[in-house]
Order: C-alpha cells, then sequence, then structure tokens
RNA sequence: AGCGGGGUGGGGUAGCCAGGUAAUCCCGGCGGGCUCAUAACCCGCAGAUCCGUGGUUCAAAUCCACGCCCCGCUACCA
C-alpha cells in the first residue's frame, strides 16, 4: 500500500509555543490517528523553520550563534508537541545537513531547468548592522499620512500597505541608523511562468476551500516572479554565490528532506512518494496533505507547487488551511497579551493535554475562527467531556465492574447486540469517516458526543439499576451492549482523546496500539479488568480564576507599553513650545549629585532651568553652548531651586547626552 | 485601497451550491423526573423579523443587486 504523507507547517525556531501553532498541529495529528485507525500507511512530518533574518537578529540580540537560538527552541517545540501528544514520525530541522544538501539539489535543478535568472535590485541596508534590512527592519514615515510607519505598512497610522522604497526617511529598526539603498545582484525565480499551470494544478488540488479559493484569485490576478536570494550568512547557501536562499525557499524543502530522513530511518522509499507519483492528467500526484494555517496559503497553494513542478518534483494532492485564533474574543496577539503560551499557561498549571485536543477540534469547523477561552475551556471540559462522555463511560464500567466483578458474561449463553446500538455505532463510525474526507473534526467529535449521549440513553432508559434487582440476566444483556458501546467510543474519539482513551482501554484490557475502526462493530467478550476510575477530572472555577488573572494582568501590562507607543497628532506636538536657548550661566547645584542650575537665553527671555547633566557636562563647558529648550514646561522646584523649562536630551544609559543645533542659529528659534 | 472569507435564538453550528410548511444539533437558561454515575443522567419548555434595503419568484436564510459590520491576506517577518 502506498504511503499517505502528512505534514505540517513547520515551527518557526525564534518563539516559543503557542495556542496559535496547535490551531495546525492537533487537527493534522488527530486526523494522521484517524488514518492509521483506518488502515492508512501514514507518514506524519514536520520540523524546525531555522533561518531567516529574525531568527540572525534574534540571535544577536540574545548574544548568540543563530544555532544556539535554533537549538533551544527545536527541543521547546518538540517537548511541547509530545507533551500535547502530536507525535510525528519525524521531527527535523532545516539547519541539518541532509536539509542543506536537498535544498541546493532543488536549486540547481531549477537553475538547469532554466527557472532561475539574476537581477540587479536596490535594498535597504544598514550600515551600522551591516545587514540588507528586509521591509519589517525598515522604520520610517508613511508618505501617505506621516505617521511613523514599518517599510511595509503603515501599522500607526492611516493602515497603508506600502510598496518597497515608497517609505520616507527610512532607517534601521534595529539601531535607528539611517537606511541606504544599495544595488545587489539577486536571483528570481520565474513564477510567471507557471501561471497556466497553477490554474489547473488549483482547479484539482483537493483541500479546504478557505485555501484554494484564495489561491486561485491570487495567480488570476498577478503572478510576478520571486526574488529568492537574501544577503545573509545563516541560511542555506545559494550555489556559487556569496548569498543564501530564501527562507522560504528552503522551508517547505524541508518537508522532502524530512521525509528522506525519515525514510531512512524508517526503510521506505522518499521517492515513490515525492518523485513518482501518480500521473493524472497533465499533472504528476503525489499522496501529500499538508495541513497549514491560513497565513501561509500563498506560499503552499501557490509557491511551492510551482517550485516543485519547475524542479521536476511530483506535487501535493491536498491542502488543509486552518482558520485563525482568538484569545478571548479578541484577535491573537502576542505583543497585546492576547496569547495562550502553552508551556507556561497551559501544560505547567496542570491542565490536561486532551482538554486542549478536544477544545481546538470540536470548538468549530477547522476553517473558521476558534476562539480560545478558559472558561469556555472549563464548560465545554466539566458539561461535555465529563458529564456526557465521561460519565457514560465510567456509569458502565463501575456498574459492571460493581454488580458483576467486571464480568457480564457468566450470566449469558448467547449475546446479540441490540439493533438500535448496532445501528448508532455504525452511524457513528460512517459519519466519522465522511467527516474526516472533508476535514471536518467538529463533526467528527460530535458524532462520538451523540454516540456518548445514545448511551447514557440507553443506559436511562433499559434502568439497568432496576433490572439487577429483578433480572440479572436481562440486566447482564444491557450491561453487555452498553460495553460495546464504550468500546465504541473508546476507538472512537481516541484520536482526540489519546491519553485518556489509552487509559480507560486498560480498564476493559484493550489494546490501542493497532486497533482498526472495523473493530466497534465486532462482538467482543469485554470484561472490566481493574476498578475503574473516572476518566477525567473537572476544571475547578478556581483554576480557571488564576489563570484569567494572569492573562488580565498580561494584557494591562501590554497596553502600557502600547500607550507608550501611542500616536500624537501634529496639534498635540505644537502644543509643546521648544526653543534654541543660549547657555549665559551656569553652576553646579551645591549637594546634588547631577543637577546644574543654568540661566539660558530663549530669546528675548533669560529663564532659569535646572538640568540633571552634571554626569556628561561641566559648568564651564556649557556657557555659551546652544541648546534645545523645552520653555512652555510647568515650572518645577528642584532641591529647592525652580527650573522653568527643560533641556532636550538624549538618555544613554542614565547619561545625559545634550542636542545641540547643527547650525549656529538665534537663540529663541523655534523648533518644529 | 484591493482581494478572500464570513454575519442564522445568549455562545458555537447545520441548512445556502441543486429556493418549498420560519430552521438542525451541542452548550447555556428555566421547569420536572431518576438515583447506576464526577449534583453527573433522562424528559419537557422558553428563546432567532436567518445583518439591512431593494429585486427575481406562486414561494428566499437559500438566487441577484446595493449597503453596513467582523475577520484574514496583500509576495523582501517567518
Amino acid at each position: 500500500m502506498g504511503v499517505k504523507l502528512i505534514t505540517c507547517g513547520l515551527p518557526y525556531a525564534n518563539g516559543k509555543a503557542h495556542i496559535g501553532h496547535l490551531r495546525t498541529y492537533i487537527p493534522a495529528d488527530v486526523y494522521v490517528r484517524y488514518l492509521r485507525l483506518m488502515g492508512e500507511n501514514v507518514l506524519f512530518i514536520c520540523g524546525s523553520d531555522c533561518h531567516g533574518t529574525p531568527i540572525v537578529v534574534n540571535a544577536e540580540k540574545e548574544g548568540m550563534h543563530p544555532k544556539e537560538l535554533v537549538n533551544i527552541y527545536h527541543e521547546h517545540f518538540k517537548s511541547v508537541f509530545s507533551a500535547v501528544g502530536v507525535e510525528f514520525d519525524y521531527f527535523g530541522r532545516t539547519d541539518s545537513d541532509y536539509h542543506h544538501e536537498m535544498t541546493t539539489q532543488f536549486v540547481k535543478k531549477l537553475v538547469e531547468n532554466g527557472y532561475i535568472y539574476s537581477k540587479e535590485i536596490e535594498l535597504a541596508y544598514c550600515p551600522k548592522c551591516k545587514r540588507f534590512l528586509p521591509d519589517r527592519y525598515v522604520e520610517g514615515i508613511c508618505p501617505y499620512c506621516g505617521a511613523v510607519a514599518r517599510g511595509d505598512e503603515c501599522d500607526q497610522g492611516c493602515g497603508r500597505y506600502l510598496e518597497p522604497g515608497e517609505i520616507k526617511d527610512p532607517r534601521c529598526k534595529i539601531c535607528g541608523t539611517k537606511a541606504e539603498f544599495r544595488k545587489q545582484k539577486h536571483y528570481f525565480f520565474r513564477l510567471t511562468a507557471f501561471r497556466e499551470f497553477l490554474l489547473d494544478y488549483l482547479d484539482k488540488l483537493k483541500g479546504t476551500e478557505n485555501a484554494l479559493n484564495y489561491a486561485k484569485e491570487w495567480v488570476k490576478k498577478e503572478l510576478k516572479d520571486w526574488c529568492i536570494t537574501r544577503n545573509l550568512e545563516w541560511g542555506v547557501k545559494f550555489p556559487g554565490e556569496n548569498l543564501v536562499v530564501y527562507v522560504w525557499v528552503d522551508a517547505p524543502i524541508g518537508y522532502i528532506s524530512y521525509t528522506k530522513e525519515a525514510c531512512r530511518l524508517k526503510g521506505c522509499d522518499w521517492k515513490a512518494i515525492w518523485i513518482d507519483g501518480i500521473s493524472n492528467g497533465k499533472i504528476r500526484w503525489a499522496d501529500i496533505t499538508h495541513f497549514i494555517g491560513l497565513d501561509i496559503v500563498y506560499h503552499h497553494c501557490i509557491f511551492w507547487p510551482a517550485m516543485l513542478k519547475g524542479a521536476d518534483f511530483a506535487l501535493p494532492s491536498a491542502i488543509v488551511a486552518s482558520g485563525m485564533v482568538k484569545v478571548e474574543g479578541k484577535t491573537f496577539s502576542k505583543s497585546r497579551g492576547y496569547v495562550v503560551w502553552l508551556e507556561d499557561d497551559y501544560l505547567r498549571r496542570g491542565f490536561h493535554p486532551d482538554y486542549l485536543r478536544y477544545y481546538i477540534v470540536n470548538y468549530t469547523s477547522h476553517q473558521k475562527d476558534l476562539n480560545f477561552s478558559w472558561r469556555t475551556l472549563m464548560d465545554k471540559v466539566n458539561n461535555e467531556l465529563i458529564a456526557n462522555l465521561g460519565n457514560f463511560i465510567y456509569r458502565v464500567l463501575y456498574f459492571t465492574w460493581k454488580n458483576f466483578d467486571g464480568n457480564v458474561w457468566e450470566e449469558l449463553d448467547e449475546f446479540n447486540l441490540d439493533r438500535e446500538v448496532i445501528d448508532n455505532i455504525a452511524k457513528a463510525k460512517d459519519e466519522i469517516t465522511k467527516a474526516l474526507k472533508k476535514w471536518e473534526f467538529k463533526v467528527a467529535s460530535d458524532t462520538f458526543m451523540e454516540l456518548s449521549s445514545f448511551g447514557n440513553n440507553y443506559f436511562q432508559s433499559m434502568e439497568p439499576w432496576e433490572l439487577i434487582k429483578k433480572d440479572k440476566v436481562e440486566c447482564a444483556r444491557v450491561v453487555a451492549n452498553c460495553l460495546h458501546i464504550v468500546k465504541a467510543l473508546i476507538v472512537l474519539s481516541y484520536p482526540v482523546l489519546p491519553f485518556t482513551m489509552k487509559r480507560v482501554a486498560e480498564y476493559i484490557g484493550m489494546n490501542l496500539d493497532c486497533i482498526k475502526i472495523d473493530s466497534v462493530l465486532e462482538l467482543d467478550n469485554i470484561k472490566v479488568v481493574k476498578k475503574p476510575k473516572p476518566p477525567f477530572k473537572k476544571i475547578e472555577e478556581e483554576e480557571v480564576d488564576r489563570v484569567e488573572k494572569v492573562m488580565l494582568e498580561r494584557i494591562r501590562r501590554a497596553e502600557e507599553v502600547e500607550k507608550k507607543k501611542e500616536v500624537v497628532k501634529i496639534e498635540d506636538f505644537s502644543r509643546l513650545d521648544i526653543r534654541i536657548g543660549k547657555v549665559l550661566k551656569a553652576e553646579k547645584i551645591e549637594k546634588s549629585k547631577k543637577l546644574i542650575k543654568l540661566e539660558v537665553d530663549t530669546g528675548g527671555e533669560v529663564k532659569q532651568i535646572v538640568a540633571g547633566i552634571a554626569d556628561t557636562y561641566s559648568p564651564d563647558e556649557l556657557v555659551g553652548k546652544l541648546v534645545v529648550v523645552l520653555v512652555n514646561l510647568k515650572p518645577a522646584k528642584l532641591m529647592g531651586v525652580e527650573s522653568q523649562g527643560m533641556l532636550l536630551a538624549v538618555d544613554v544609559g542614565g547619561k545625559a547626552v545634550l542636542l545641540i543645533p547643527e547650525r549656529d542659529v538665534p537663540p529663541g528659534s523655534r523648533v518644529k
């Protein structure tokens, strides 16, 4: 049987795992587990995305080599994934030798096939950092509204999208130095050559509509050739040049290199997956499903297939994009505090991974936005998992244990499942199978909850607690039916709740390792082999209060930071009367560490100003200097001396550096 | 600004593509029942002008047009 390859978008090894990541990984893992349940031969692949400017910048900030930074997050992701039960067959990294090798081969193939050309382009460069600046590392003035803007977007002003080079007064966002524009030879991928191919491909590609529609529109609209090299040390070298290939070129190639590694370890054939495929029409299809976030649709539906086609690989057959995550009703945002960190907020606080798995899969359809709220988590766990599913499983197992010592079969000579029990189990199995074909994980999980609900109903209407007193055989028959529902529930919900169901399965001596979905309808002499415990632990109100408090505090702090970045209007600025002043007199204030009393001519008026600059300046050197003064500041007394204004200076590690006009200007000149 | 997705009882959804009695299911609310079960389970009830306006039609949540609102994306952040 052919191998089905399932991948997840590669996590960027530059920060910790948060709930947004799991929006993609958990459904993918659930899908993989269901596929295996249905007898498919699946390879589940992922790994760290380790290159790119942000990692280099961040590593510098932390005083380490990019590799060290990557090591940290690579291990972090691995441990978090394992803690939430996302079990990849292979979890690689793009800074490994095998990946560099694969990427180099891939790029060479593109060159060989004539899809790469070079061109000189102008790019922003920071002479101090000695680095070319991606747009998001450029800060300047928005040409439309005058607000401070990023290189690609006026994020604090008018919100307009800016074309590269459009921004005024570009500066390096990291060090503030004025950016230069430098000419540089770069390599481009002839994406435009794939327009017809992509239109045809996207027409036949399977996946969620949110991904496909979006990509189709994009291709119809306009395609540009794609610049695929960067001036950076860290990354995969572009053959024969002192450039690296752009991370978005090498990252998806990770899907291939990781498959190859996985196959080397497991003894399968990576070429059968990525090269051979199955031809249908003009397209050579590979049995590959990419699970991704909505934000990287165009990479996976446009750039990636074009790259694969251009390098003679087979093409993925499905792209499944998950919706976005909201936190407590607000758009997910790390900077605004609307984030749930998996390690610190969730796992370390003792929340069970299965709860989160259920929440993510069951809250809404895979394509829609998912709102995470702690209170909803509590509601869903306590009222759904526990009250419905957990309760049914437990009441049946415990009833069996208590009244039959775990074995109902001694009472029964002959046994058949009730028609309605068979029908309901069969229906659940079919519905789940159908739902998975459409990546409707909510429908799948609702379905086993429905079966559990049926179980509760059945139990209730049969009243085994009454039967046990009157008719033990009939009671055993009812319980046997219930035990089969329990078995079906374990199997059908196992992909969503692997930790819990594995434990529950032990109560009936069942091994889930190689279990197949068809077994839900097979008759078994199910016995309860050890004293059952309730499958789930409730989430207490207090736990939610506590974690909500942490979150609110985080949001509050973020808002404070945000306030500091607040945009002011020109009118606000013009309320400040800032003028050039000439220092007439200066003397140190006795007993103070760094205060100097100055007399400053601000044009027709001599002001007495106290400034905390004695660390850097002596009174003598100040006399005669031109300085910048805020003159309409409300007077205040410092160490008993009145100050009628403020000298403007830069604070460099607590030391003042005065602002001085660059040319000789008359005192009193207004600063604007 | 452009493009994409979406707006159905308090929350989440089904239905829309193939119009047909005013609408599915889950959670929550209210009332009752049961006691095997983690105050769990079972039954019943309330609650929606299906974003607005106009159009097509015998008939619209469903089709068309315009408008409003929310979300996402826009290639050199990954």
